[in-house]
DNA sequence: TGCCCCAATTGATCTGGGTCAAGGTTATTC
DNA sequence: GAATAACCTTGACCCAGATCAATTGGGGCA
């Protein structure tokens, strides 16, 4: 948990909290405001960001590299609750305790400002708190969406909602809703996943290879996942039509 | 769906949505301005409040009675996502599309706000855009605390769940962590605590006779719940310690 | 090049909760 | 106060996914 300086570009829109919590209406003196509490830290790939009950001292979002939150029972059952991609935000503004783990599934580059400051910026200017307020409705949709998945999908149908929402997000560039095959790199081992869909890894593991054998997705080693129709697969996910959610 | 507007008591708290969303720091003008967009209307039973995909016109909270939103396949399988108390908070400013259904399960009051205004008032009224972006933040944990239930948690545990998240919150009145019987009237059928578990009616059905047997807790006709001890159905929900969450 | 380690696959078996079906209980209506 | 209709309970059986147990495979490192 070392705290460290690294160069990065400072155009706006390389720090990705520029971009979605603030540059839709942005403002110079802000900018150079949020320049001052601003901070990048790195942590490794299994290292855990916040413990659920910890005093959050920054807010911030992931730059580079993907992390989830958790949450845990005494006996050790774990749910993710959610994914951070870059760009995602993290940190509840106004709020002191973490309410679940953030952890680093790879090697993580965080943007990082100091809380209190960010929040009385906040306070002085409605247009970042609209801004929040839209992003976290954001983020209720995704989880309240992500309800329905653990509580009413098959298996199956778990895989292929989960797959379609990596596969929108990370292969957003190519093709957007029309034909032809996205690709992508899995982030996440077969127990995240598992962790993620409230399944075993086995499970996980078992409805891969049958969407494979189906001709729904294609794998490359355990991780490159080939898509030739994405409408196949959001079929197999039990979405009905093209809604756009995202965690 | 008929609008009609009700007699009610207008001193200061008797409106939930000033009492949550507008109290905090309030503020005579702003409460004389929310009074001129402010209307009531009344749900029978049974009837959906607002069609996910709808465009909404207002936002406004509950005043009686009990709702839900829930989210529903093609198929059939539904899984609700929230439950409506009174107090709560339903609406997304800055949004028109509603993402759920909200379904009265109980006769219905509310208190609304017609949306645009409101929206303006917000824009202008920073303290009010902070409260709500707080009342999002509860939700978005209360929504995230509910996958780990889903996900992971047994038949068993589910029911003790909910059964402490209404006792918690129907009876707050009375015991408050300390010892002494709670009762409270369950306002779900089984087939809606279903819904909300992600289980089916009979099992519902089946974990609430075996939570009765074992003493957890006592039914008197089958809505009337007593809780003898409130510190065993929370050890039978698997929650650490006394977490204060709530949907 | 071969060894090690960790992720992933695959098989065999078990079980919690789903499914189907048959009553039982209230509450409401005429 | 009998008829009807919701809602709820209970039983018998079944199956999707969990559990337990080997293997397999691939990347890093000496």
């Amino acid at each position: 948990m070392t705290a460290q300086t690294l160069h990065v570009p400072s155009a706006c829109g390389d720090c990705p909290i520029r971009h979605r919590a603030v540059c839709a209406h942005c403002d110079h003196d802000e900018l150079l405001e949020l320049e001052e509490i601003k901070y990048y830290r790195t942590f490794e790939a299994g290292q855990t960001i916040i413990w659920s009950g910890d005093m959050m001292s920054f807010v911030g979002s992931v730059v580079s590299g993907i992390a989830t939150l958790t949450q845990t029972m005494e006996d050790g059952r774990t749910q993710m609750v959610g994914l951070l991609l870059p760009s995602d935000f993290v940190g509840r503004p106004g709020r002191d305790g973490a309410a679940y783990n953030v952890v680093a599934t790879t090697d993580v580059v965080m943007c990082c400002f100091r809380k209190k400051p960010f929040e009385e910026l906040m306070a002085r200017t409605p247009h970042i708190a609209h801004r929040l307020l839209q992003m976290t409705l954001d983020e209720l949709d995704a989880a309240r969406e992500w309800m329905l998945v653990l509580g009413r999908k098959t298996a199956r149908e778990k895989i292929a909602s989960l797959l379609s929402i990596i596969a929108r997000r990370d292969a957003s560039v190519a093709a957007k809703g029309n034909a032809g095959p996205t690709t992508f790199d899995l982030p996440l081992t077969r127990e995240a996943m598992a962790d993620y869909l409230g399944l075993t890894l086995e499970t996980v593991s078992r409805q891969i290879s049958a969407l494979k054998k189906d001709g729904v997705i294609q794998l490359e080693g355990k991780r490159h996942v080939t898509i030739p129709d994405m409408r196949r697969l959001m079929d197999e996910a039990g979405d009905d039509s093209d809604g756009g959610y995202l965690i």
